[in-house]
RNA sequence: GGCGACAUCGCCAAGUGGUAAGGCAAAGGUCUGCAAAAUCUUUAUCCCCGGUUCGAAUCCGGGUGUCGCCUCCA
């Protein structure tokens, strides 16, 4: 297995800390508005992560923090003009709605930056008194000079650091780079007491006290958007080391940006979707399928016309799986021989592989194709087994069994009875005028050799 | 100014030294009363120039273009 670690700018050999247990930890979202299509991306690609670990016979614990304390939940709350603890509230629970339509399982743990607060603050006095932290007027800084590497996780070097180049400085840091840890309250904002006065955490700190309670020291794998790397991930790392000393997380995976019509999507340039709109229009395996029908480090396009694509190329796939008449209860008989078993060897290549999902999926269609010529049921059973470890075909106990009233059942039969009639006679208009009615309905009639078919459609 | 990523068929996309996976779309054939599904067939020499090599989409150098980061950001 190898992974892509942002921290050596190159594919390593994963070795978890302990044998068969896996520890991932990933940047959650901030609950101060309905989360875009573009953070949809992290959230479906460490699902898969953790679902191809599982596959593989480990035991992974997931985190995923929410930072329900923020200034732009302050800011939100002056435009909604209501309560902080409530836009938090709101939008937490929007967030684990959304990502639940997505098909995005939840994690395991789910800790609110709330929660930690007294936890943060005993991280930032230690590092007041190892003197990697200083207050001013109530505001307390990390300085990143002290500490001995700061900017290897970005790649950055701290005297080329062009400060102010997007945001003004702030001239009471002694270092531009320095950040904040404890930001003192402005009054009506929402505050907690600490040794330096009211006031709230700074984001960087969260993750550090998050994952060291959850996990211990040093976890596996942390994760998130590559506009994490800095400043956010690397003012974790520097948080992390200066108080323990120890590595917070020995792999780095960032996910490459989604942009619209090849431009980074913000609400600046007005072409920000938000994952719920998008859902109301695509079904959540055509977006799953569009993720991750590239690499996960890869910039990715995002357009309509895409979605409606893959929306096709997911159901052919379901096509493939009905149209066999598989028994989902009756498959612990099918075994799989050797040239079943080599698709199933490619998929793990390519998982293995830095997570190559785009390759995994080109052989779920092989696998479609060489089961529609051999009709082996063997390569279905296999099929849906990859599959459902990149999130796919969560769909198919009920898209397999048409589940409606019997005696809406019998009306069916009995209108494709009439229908056959009608055929027979050579009543064409007839015929199809059932057809298309039955159509319209969401009920599509096939005639096959072995008669005529029906499904509901999904 | 510093740092970095990317450029493969109409569209999406894998491939990192051995002669171009897969999906969508399109065209034609089989099947069908028609339709749907399935199936067969057809469609690229990899942004440009130069170099290394028996051999390069893949390595090196130089261009061109697009995008991102440099303390809001997945």
């Amino acid at each position: 297995m190898k992974i892509y670690n942002t921290l050596t700018n190159k594919k390593e050999e994963f070795i978890p800390v302990i044998k068969d247990e896996i520890s991932i930890y990933v940047c959650g979202p901030t609950v101060y508005n309905f989360f875009h299509i573009g953070n949809a991306r992290p959230l479906i690609f460490f699902d898969v992560v953790k679902k191809y670990f599982e596959y593989l016979g480990n035991k992974v614990t997931l985190v995923r923090n929410i930072t329900d304390i923020d200034d732009k939940l302050i800011d939100q709350s002056l435009e909604e003009k209501i309560p902080v603890a409530d836009i938090a509230e709101k939008y937490t629970k929007a967030f684990l709605e959304d990502s639940g339509s997505l098909g995005v399982s939840p994690a395991d743990h789910q800790p609110k930056a709330t929660e930690y607060i007294g936890e943060m603050i005993k991280l930032i006095k230690e590092l007041e008194e190892r003197s990697y932290a200083y207050e001013i007027n109530g505001d307390v800084y990390f300085s990143v000079t002290n500490s001995k590497d700061y900017g290897k996780l970005s790649g950055k070097k701290l005297d080329e650091l062009q400060a102010g180049a997007r945001v003004k400085t702030n001239k009471q840091k002694k270092h531009p780079a320095d950040f904040t840890l404890w930001k003192k309250a402005k009054p009506g904002e929402p505050k907690w007491t600490s040794p330096w006065g009211e006031g709230r955490p700074g984001w960087h700190t969260e993750c550090v006290v998050m994952s060291r309670k959850l996990f211990g020291k040093t976890f596996d794998i942390h994760g998130g958007g590559i506009d994490l790397i800095f400043p956010h991930h690397e003012n974790e790392i520097a948080q992390a080391e200066a108080s323990t000393g120890n590595k917070l997380a020995n792999y780095w995976m960032h996910n490459g940006y989604l942009n619209i019509e090849g431009e980074k999507m913000s609400k600046s340039l007005d072409n920000f979707f938000t994952a719920r709109d998008i859902l109301k229009k695509f079904n959540a395996e055509a977006i799953r399928f569009f993720f991750l029908s590239k690499h996960y480090r890869s910039p990715i396009d995002f357009n309509e016309k895409i979605l409606e694509e893959s929306q096709q190329a997911i159901r052919n796939l379901y096509n493939t799986i009905e149209n066999s008449g598989y028994d989902l209860k009756n498959d612990i008989y099918l075994k799989y021989d050797d040239s079943v078993q080599k698709y199933k060897d490619k998929f793990i290549v390519a998982m293995n592989d830095d997570f190559n999902t785009a390759k995994a999926i080109a052989i779920l269609f092989e696998i479609s194709k060489a089961y529609n010529k051999i009709n082996d049921k063997s390569l279905i059973k296999l099929l849906i087994e990859l599959g459902k470890v990149l999130g796919f075909f969560s769909d198919l106990e009920r898209t397999l069994s048409n589940n409606i009233e019997p005696i809406s059942e019998k009306l069916i039969s009995l209108l494709i009875e009439y229908r056959d009639n009608f055929k027979l006679e050579k009543k064409w208009e007839l015929a199809d005028a059932i057809r298309d009615d039955l159509k319209e309905l969401g009920i599509i009639l096939k005639d096959t050799l072995n008669g005529t078919e029906w499904k509901i459609k999904k």
